[in-house]
DNA sequence: CTGAAAGCGCTTACAG
DNA sequence: CTGAAAGCGCTTACAG
């Protein structure tokens, strides 16, 4: 067969009208369940499939959405999975659309996406200015029928980010449960400023502290600053090396647990010890930071539960649903062996 | 405006016949130059896309690839991104679909991808059965005008595996250099079996001890056999806590720096020293590898490269046009500590 | 309950 | 060089 077969070579062996074809298929006009089952049979044994293009020309509708990244952020592939299969489950195919530069050109990128007009929806892994999201307050009426776009993690008028994946509680609770074992001598090794994420970490960092001094039991806590400023383990393994002599017994909260990596292999070329001399914490719960030696306390990110939900935000916003509620926290403290033996 | 501009808007501004506007975007009827030029000033005024869906009516042509990957691999999303690079660039929006189970499984989600007729080609980076592989060697008239499905790895009629992924040529050179060491106690850590990179490295480990065992100047050789048959480091680190005692002094060689971190900590854990009593060599140059004590020697695999030149063979497939020419290896080996001083 | 017909927005022979 | 017209394969009021 040179050409797939359409609705009409359906209804031509079926013996009834195109129409009643499209009526059978999609269940929506008024047919008689014998007609429906004996047009079925047809469509199933010719091995139809509707003309999606066609399909879509009629409803004004893709079916389509579309998911933005970067370029290199290695965990996003977890997230995609989640949000491909919210996506697929309602009936959406899902593409991926890679964007890379300042925040001002992924912007326009995402905003040039939007134009095209392909997607019924967007939903931007990467921070974007807001101006391109779409104002899921507005009823959908409003919105000229223009492609919607949500993102995972956004600004707002302060410039901190929102979003699942910025949230750093953890990094109060480490903080914290320091604090109780002992510990007044804190570092913060922060990832680059770019990073909505990153940016949160070292907020709570700072904020954890200022508590912590203003606590008579932990007025005597002191920080030997925020380090660092990008994803660089030799960022980090040198930010240790630059470190007096005198500096441990520190406590280290890395960024993630590649600097975290970074800040144990620098302590280990300046012969301290750790969990001894120091301890440190990372984020993301990478697979070898469980066999480092010691093995690595971090935060476990369910990265697909991340995009599972960051979907169904878009998902409501195209359908024009109200916002589904916020769920637990994804992420979770795993204890080990750098933080030395007491857990909170 | 409540619905975007058409064609036909744009030729009622232009006065012009909607069809003018059609040749003047294509660039492909006779055309005065001077018409061209107005017709395309007034659709940038107003803004005005091509409606693909319509476009793709006619002309049966989707302007959509997909590619295929497993749900869990954190090195796709690199693949990813060079697929999709070069897809952009040849005028092609990429989807993500995501397959799971078995290869039987896996192979019948590709195959009703490719019934369902929407992409022109679809990329597949986990490896499935041939049969629903396009025998690209056809002359593109003999398709059927079928969806164009091509493989990164696909396996040989002995099932080897076949992909620049599956290259593990870096094994042999691992035992050759570890050999030249003065190595003669080897072991292997597999990856699991359904893997084809996993199987590449195994055959190249085994292939690599029985070439030192018939040169008479290693025929002192022995390998402690293959062990592992996962990507759990636990597997690993399990692995080396049932040698004999008597095990070290060892060579592993890892089918990943996951497994080799497992093996590193297993050595740790039994009082081992790497690279006294123990050498590895991993795979994939994990970020976190680089700052383990020792630090991992392994092999730096440019997946983003091998995603480009995947999607090359697939847009070649596509075209009808032959096979690009296969470029120089993806893979690259980083000696570090973990092998010892010694350098090939 | 079923069918004839219009129309979604394009591309492309064909006529002028 | 330009336009009128057909048609890609669907969906959906509307008439019967």
């Amino acid at each position: 067969m040179p050409n797939p077969p359409t609705s009409h070579d359906v209804a031509r062996i079926a013996g009834v009208s195109q129409a009643t074809v499209s009526y059978a298929l999609t269940g929506r006009g008024t047919i008689s369940a014998a007609t429906r089952e004996r047009v079925l049979e047809v469509a199933e044994s010719v091995g139809y499939r509707p003309n999606l293009a066609a399909r879509s020309m009629r409803t004004r509708r893709t079916g389509r959405l579309a998911v933005v990244s970067g370029p290199t952020l290695d965990h996003q592939l977890r997230v995609l999975v989640g949000a491909g299969e919210i996506a697929a489950a309602a009936g959406y195919t899902t593409e991926t659309h890679t964007v890379d530069g300042t925040i001002e050109e992924r912007t326009d990128q995402v905003r040039a996406l939007a134009d095209a007009r392909q997607h019924e929806g967007i939903l931007t892994l990467v921070p974007v200015l807001p101006h391109v999201l779409t104002d899921v307050a507005a009823a959908p009426g409003e919105r000229d029928g223009a492609t919607v776009v949500v993102a995972e993690a956004t600004f707002d008028e302060h410039m901190r980010s929102l979003g699942e994946l910025a949230d750093a509680t953890a990094v109060g609770v480490f903080v914290e449960a320091l604090l109780q074992a002992g510990h007044r001598r804190f570092l913060h090794v922060a990832g680059p400023d770019q990073f909505a994420s990153a940016r949160a970490r070292r907020d709570a960092y700072l904020a954890a502290i200022e508590r912590a001094a203003t606590d008579p039991a932990t007025a005597d806590v002191v920080s030997l600053g925020v380090v660092g400023g990008s994803w660089s383990p030799e960022a980090a393994r040198l930010a240790l090396r630059a470190l007096p002599d005198s500096a441990p017994p520190l406590a280290v909260v890395a960024a993630n647990d590649l600097l975290a990596a970074g800040v144990l292999r620098g302590a280990a070329e300046r012969g301290w010890t750790a969990p001894g001399d120091v301890v440190v914490t990372g984020w993301d719960d990478d697979a070898v930071g469980a066999y480092l030696t010691p093995s690595l306390t971090t935060v476990d990110v369910d990265f697909t539960e991340a995009g599972r939900r960051a979907m169904q935000r878009l998902l409501a916003a195209v359908r024009g649903d109200d916002p589904p509620e916020r769920g637990a926290a994804v992420a979770r403290i795993v204890w080990r062996e750098s933080t030395g033996p007491q857990r909170p």
